[in-house]
RNA sequence: GGGCAGUUAGCUCAGUUGGUAGAGCACCGCCUUCACACGGCGGGGGUCACAGGUUCAAGUCCUGUACUGCCCACCA
C-alpha cells in the first residue's frame, strides 16, 4: 500500500515549481486555434490586463490573475479550447521617469545620452525587469499560453500601432492643434484628463483689487493663483449681478502690469464665490481658456513648460511660479493692492505618474475625437457585451457622455513614435505606416517626423485584437476573438475598458470582450488603493514563500465577492493554508487505504456504479457531491468566486473530512465487501473533489491527482489534474432520503458528544448507550448504523430499544425525536445533569415560543405558502415531542435523586 | 456640488430570488482517538448603524437620517 504514500508534510515550495515547469513543457495551455475552430463546446478567451514592464506583481495583479486563471482551467474542464495571453505594457511614463531616475543617480539626464541611447536603456531596462514580472506571473499558477506572450511595443503591436494611427488620421478622427492640456513639468508632457488625479490641498484665496480704468473705484478680483495674473485678458463678472452690471464694458487696470483689459459678462461666473469677479487667463486655465475662446480674448502665455516665468512675465521672467506667487504678493501688497488674504482649501491636479502639481498648459498636441467611437461604444455595453456587477453600467454610461476628445501625444521619448511626418518644403502634414521617403504632395525627400510619442492606453486599446495578430486575418482571430471576458478592476474602467471598446468596435467591427467582470479592489490596511508610485504595494511574492501558492489564490477567491474593495491580512491566508494542510492531509490518509494493485481494484469496479452501494454514509457523500458540482458550477458561471470557494471549503472540510471520513474508518479496517465499498467512494469523492478544486488551487491539487490511483497518464508521461474534464453529473447519485438519515444519526452521535462534554465524562470512558427510537424507520436505521453511533461517540455500547426505559442515574436527551440515553451509575454529577436539562429545555421553549407566536397569527397561516407553514408545524410537533420526552426522562431522574 | 458603495459576532468579512443569521482569526472547556495540534470534540458571543414604511414575515424591498469610504466635477 506505500507506492501511494504522500508525504507526511505539504511542502508548496518543492512542489510548485515542478509543475509550472511540467505545465509550461508540455504546453498545457497552448490551444491550436484550428481545432478550436471546430471544438463542439467552443472556445474560451481571455487577454490579460498587461502588467507594466517595469512593475513588480502587486497583490491586486495576484487577484486579477487569481479570477482570470479560475475562469481559464475551469473552462478547460468544460472542453472548451482555452487561450489565455499573457503579457506586458510598455507603460510610456512609468518605465520612462524609472529609467530616467536610475540615470540621474549615474548624474546624467536623458538629454545626454540622446533619444536614440536613451531608448536603448529603457530598452536595457526592459528586457532585465520584463523577465521580473514574467516569472511572477508563472508562480501564480496562471495557466496562460506563454508562446503567445506579447509586448505592446513589439513589432506586431506597432504595425497594429501605426495602422490604427494612420487610419484615423485619414478618416479625420485624429486632429492636432493648440490646445490647453495638463502639462506635467517633471515628466515634460501631456496628459490625459483622466491620468490627472485631483487632492485637495491648502491653500490662499488672495483678494485683489483691479483699479477701474476711469478712475471711479476699483473692482476686487478672487483667486488662488496670482501669478497668473500677468497672463490674465479680461475679468469676467456674472450679467445678472447687479453689483457690477454698471461695470460690464469698462476696463480695468491690471496691477504691477499697468495694462488695460475688459470687463466682461458671462453667466459661468458664480456670483457666490469669492467676490463675484473672476480673473480670466486664457493661457493657463482650462475655464479661462473656454472663456477666452468664447469672447475672443488676447491667450498670453506667462508661464513656460518648465515652470518657470518668461519673457512675457516681465520683471519676475525666470523665476519658477512658486518663486514668482511669493513676489508678485509682496508686490501687490507693497502696491496697496492685495484687500485681503484667507486660508483656502482646494482640490489641485496632480500628475498620476509623479504626484507633481499639474500646469495647464497651452501647446501643439494630437487628439482622438471620440464622440463618434464613443457612442457605439456606450450601446455596445447594454447589449453585445454585459458588464458584471450591472451597477457598473451607470458609471460608465457617464462617463461616456461626458467624454471629451483624448490627448493621445506625450512629450516622451519611450512610447510609440508618432506616425506623423511634416514636409519641410510644402509643410504638408501626413501619416503613414511606414517611414516615408517623400512627402505625398510636392515629392520633395525632406521630412520631420512629430517628436512626440503616443499616449501608452492607445496601445493598450488595440489589445484584444492586436495581441492575436492583428491587421492580418489570423486563425487566432476567427477563433477568439471577441475575447470571452476581461477581467479587471474598476480603476482602469475608462483608461482602459472604454477604450478598447471603442476601438475594438471601429477595427474589428464587434465588441472585444463579451463580459466585462469588475473586481474589487485591494487596498492596504489603511482601505487606501495600493500602487506602485506610492509605495504601498504588498508582495504577493511573500504571501507564496511564507503560505504557498494555492493558500493565497484560495483566500483570495473566499474574498472576491462583488463588492468596491477588499484589505487583505495576512491572518487570513494563514487560516487558509490550514485547509490547504487539511486537504493533503486527508488525501494522504485516503491513499493509504486506496491500493493500486490489480488484486485490490474491486473497489474501482464498485466506483463505477455508485448509485447502486448500499449504506447511507456513501449515499449521502455521493449526494452531496453532486450538489457540490452543480453549486459550483453556476457560482463560477456567475462569477460567485466566493460563493464558489465556500461551497468547496464547506463541503471538503465539514463534510468530506468531518464526517465520511470519520464515518468509514471501522470499514476500511474490515476488509471484503464493507472495506470495497468505503474504498470506492472514497475514491470517487477525493478524485472529484481534486477536480472541483483544482481550478482555484491548481498545485495541491495537482500533487494528490498524480498520486491517485487510476489517474491517467498524460503529455510528459505523467497524471496532470490541469488536462482533466469537468466529472461528470450522477443524477442518479441525488438521494434526499439519504441525506434525511444522515442528518438524524448527526444529531444522534452530537448529542451523546454534547452531553459527554457538558458533564464532563472522560473521553477514555467508554459508556453504552441506550437510544429509543421515535418509530420503526428511526429504528431500523439507527440499527444498521448503531457500530457507526459506537465509534464516532466514542462509545462502549449501542442498544436500540424501543422499549428502554431510562435507569435512574442517566444522562438523557432527545435528538431528531429519539430518546438518548446514557446510563451513569455515578460517573457524574446529578446536580450537573439538572442543570443541562433545564438549559436545554429553556432553549426549546425559546425557540417553541417563536413557532407558536407565528402559527396563532391567522395572516400568516392563510398567506404564508403552505409548505413554510408545514416546516413550522413539524418543528412545533418536534419540540413538543421532545419536550415531553424530556420532562419525563427529568421527572424519572429526580425520583432517583 | 453630483453620483456610487459600505455600516452584520471582539477583529476581517460572507449572506443568489423576503421565511428571525454564517466563515476565518480570536475566546472558553475537554482531548497526544492509529490523516492532520496548520488537528478533533463541545461551547460562549450578534435587538444585522438609526427612524419610519410595505408585508402574515425584512439583514434581505421602499423612504429618510447619521457616520465612513470611493468616484466624478471648471466654483476662480
Amino acid at each position: 500500500m506505500s507506492e501511494n504514500a504522500l508525504p507526511k508534510g505539504y511542502d508548496p515550495k518543492a512542489v510548485e515549481p515542478h509543475w509550472r515547469d511540467h505545465w509550461e513543457t508540455t504546453r498545457a495551455f497552448t490551444p491550436d486555434p484550428t481545432e478550436a475552430l471546430e471544438n463542439p463546446k467552443g472556445t474560451f478567451s481571455i487577454v490579460i490586463p498587461p502588467p507594466n514592464v517595469t512593475g513588480n506583481l502587486h497583490i491586486g495583479h495576484a487577484f486579477n490573475l487569481t479570477l482570470q486563471d479560475i475562469l481559464c482551467r475551469h473552462a478547460r474542464q468544460l472542453g472548451k479550447t482555452v487561450l489565455w495571453i499573457p503579457g506586458e505594457d510598455h507603460a510610456g511614463i512609468a518605465t520612462q521617469n524609472v529609467v530616467e531616475r536610475r540615470l540621474g543617480t549615474e548624474g546624467k539626464t536623458r538629454h545626454d545620452l540622446g533619444r536614440e541611447a536613451f531608448i536603448e536603456r529603457v530598452w536595457e531596462w526592459k528586457e532585465e525587469y520584463g523577465e521580473n514580472i514574467r516569472r511572477q506571473i508563472k508562480a501564480m499558477g496562471s495557466s496562460v499560453d506563454w508562446t503567445r506572450e506579447r509586448f505592446t511595443m513589439d513589432e506586431g503591436l506597432s504595425r497594429a500601432v501605426r495602422k490604427v494611427f494612420v487610419t484615423l488620421f485619414n478618416e479625420g478622427l485624429i486632429y492636432k492643434g493648440d490646445y490647453i492640456i495638463n502639462w506635467c513639468n517633471r515628466c515634460h508632457t501631456a496628459l490625459a484628463d483622466d491620468e490627472v488625479e485631483h487632492h485637495p490641498q491648502a491653500g490662499h484665496l488672495w483678494k485683489i483689487r483691479y483699479p477701474l480704468a476711469d478712475g471711479s473705484g476699483h473692482l476686487t478680483i478672487a483667486t488662488t493663483r496670482p501669478e497668473t495674473m500677468l497672463g490674465d485678458t479680461a475679468v469676467a463678472v456674472n450679467p445678472d449681478d447687479e453689483r457690477y452690471t454698471h461695470l460690464i464694458g469698462k476696463t480695468v487696470i491690471l496691477p504691477l502690469v499697468g495694462k488695460e483689459i475688459p470687463v466682461i459678462a458671462d453667466k459661468y461666473v458664480d456670483r457666490e464665490f469669492g467676490t463675484g469677479a473672476l480673473k480670466v487667463t486664457p493661457s493657463h486655465d482650462h475655464n479661462d481658456w473656454e472663456l477666452g475662446r468664447k469672447h475672443k480674448l488676447e491667450f498670453i502665455q506667462v508661464i513656460d513648460a518648465e515652470g518657470r516665468m518668461n519673457a512675457k512675465a516681465g520683471k519676475y521672467q525666470g523665476l519658477t511660479k512658486e518663486e514668482a506667487r511669493e513676489k508678485i504678493v509682496e508686490d501687490l501688497r507693497a502696491a496697496g493692492a492685495l484687500e485681503s488674504v484667507e486660508e483656502y482649501g482646494h482640490n489641485v491636479g496632480h500628475c498620476y505618474r509623479c504626484q507633481s502639481v499639474i500646469e495647464p498648459h497651452v501647446s501643439t498636441q494630437w487628439f482622438v475625437k471620440v464622440a463618434p467611437l464613443a457612442a457605439r461604444a456606450k450601446e455596445a455595453m447594454r447589449g453585445e457585451t454585459q458588464i458584471f456587477p450591472t451597477s457598473w453600467l451607470k458609471t460608465y454610461d457617464h462617463w461616456m457622455d461626458t467624454i471629451r476628445d483624448w490627448c493621445i501625444s506625450r512629450q516622451l521619448w519611450w512610447g510609440h513614435r508618432i506616425p506623423a511626418w511634416t514636409c519641410d518644403a510644402c509643410g504638408k502634414l501626413f501619416a503613414s505606416e511606414e517611414t516615408p521617403s517623400c512627402c505625398p504632395q510636392c515629392g520633395k525627400t525632406s521630412l520631420t517626423q512629430d517628436p512626440d510619442v503616443l499616449d501608452t492606453w492607445f496601445s493598450a486599446a488595440l489589445w484584444p485584437f492586436s495581441t492575436m495578430g492583428w491587421p492580418e486575418k489570423t486563425k487566432e482571430l476567427e477563433a477568439f476573438y471577441p475575447t470571452s471576458v476581461l477581467v479587471t478592476a474598476f480603476d482602469i474602467l475608462f483608461f482602459w475598458v472604454a477604450r478598447m471598446m471603442m476601438m475594438g468596435l471601429h477595427f474589428m467591427d464587434r465588441v472585444p470582450f463579451r463580459h466585462v467582470y469588475i473586481h474589487a479592489l485591494v487596498r492596504d490596511g489603511e482601505g487606501k488603493k495600493m500602487s506602485k508610485s506610492t509605495g504601498n504595494v504588498i508582495d504577493p511574492l511573500e504571501m507564496i514563500e511564507k503560505y504557498g501558492t494555492d493558500s493565497l489564490r484560495f483566500t483570495m477567491t473566499a474574498f472576491a465577492a462583488m463588492g468596491r474593495d477588499i484589505r487583505l491580512s495576512e491572518e487570513r491566508i494563514e487560516g487558509y493554508r490550514h485547509f490547504v494542510n487539511k486537504i493533503w492531509n486527508a488525501a494522504r490518509f485516503a491513499l493509504l487505504n486506496l491500493p493500486n494493485e490489480e488484486a485490490h481494484n474491486l473497489y474501482l469496479r464498485l466506483a463505477a456504479a455508485p448509485e447502486t452501494l448500499e449504506g447511507v454514509q456513501y449515499r449521502w457523500i455521493l449526494h452531496r457531491l453532486e450538489e457540490t458540482k452543480s453549486a459550483l458550477k453556476t457560482a463560477i458561471a456567475d462569477y460567485r468566486f466566493n460563493d464558489a470557494a465556500l461551497t468547496l471549503y464547506t463541503f471538503i472540510w465539514n463534510e468530506i473530512c468531518d464526517w465520511y471520513l470519520e464515518l468509514i474508518k471501522p470499514a476500511l479496517q474490515a476488509g471484503g465487501e464493507e472495506q470495497a465499498k468505503a474504498r470506492a467512494v472514497l475514491w470517487l469523492v477525493l478524485r472529484e473533489a481534486m477536480l472541483l478544486l483544482h481550478p482555484i488551487m491548481p498545485f495541491v491539487t495537482a500533487e494528490i491527482w498524480k498520486a491517485l490511483p487510476q489517474a491517467p497518464i498524460r503529455e510528459g508521461g505523467i497524471p496532470d489534474i490541469a488536462r482533466e474534464p469537468f466529472p461528470a453529473e450522477r443524477p442518479a447519485c441525488l438521494n434526499p432520503q439519504a441525506v434525511a438519515d444522515m442528518e438524524m444519526l448527526q444529531a444522534a452521535i452530537t448529542a451523546i458528544r454534547t452531553m459527554r462534554a457538558e458533564l464532563n465524562i472522560a473521553p477514555s470512558l467508554r459508556l453504552k448507550a441506550v437510544i429509543r427510537p421515535q418509530d420503526d424507520a428511526a429504528r431500523e436505521l439507527l440499527t444498521a448504523n448503531s457500530s457507526l453511533i459506537v465509534f464516532l461517540a466514542r462509545l462502549g455500547e449501542c442498544v436500540i430499544d424501543p422499549e428502554a426505559h431510562a435507569p435512574k442515574a442517566s444522562a438523557s436527551s432527545v435528538a431528531a425525536g429519539n430518546e438518548i440515553i446514557l446510563p451513569l451509575e455515578g460517573a457524574v454529577n446529578f446536580q450537573d445533569e439538572l442543570t443541562r436539562l433545564d438549559k436545554e429545555l429553556a432553549k426549546m421553549a425559546k425557540e417553541h415560543a417563536m413557532l407558536a407566536g407565528k402559527l396563532a397569527n391567522e395572516n400568516y397561516v392563510q398567506r404564508a405558502p403552505a409548505e413554510i407553514v408545514e416546516r413550522d408545524k413539524a418543528r412545533v410537533a418536534e419540540l413538543e415531542d421532545a419536550r415531553v420526552k424530556l420532562l419525563a426522562l427529568q421527572q424519572r431522574f429526580r425520583e432517583a435523586l
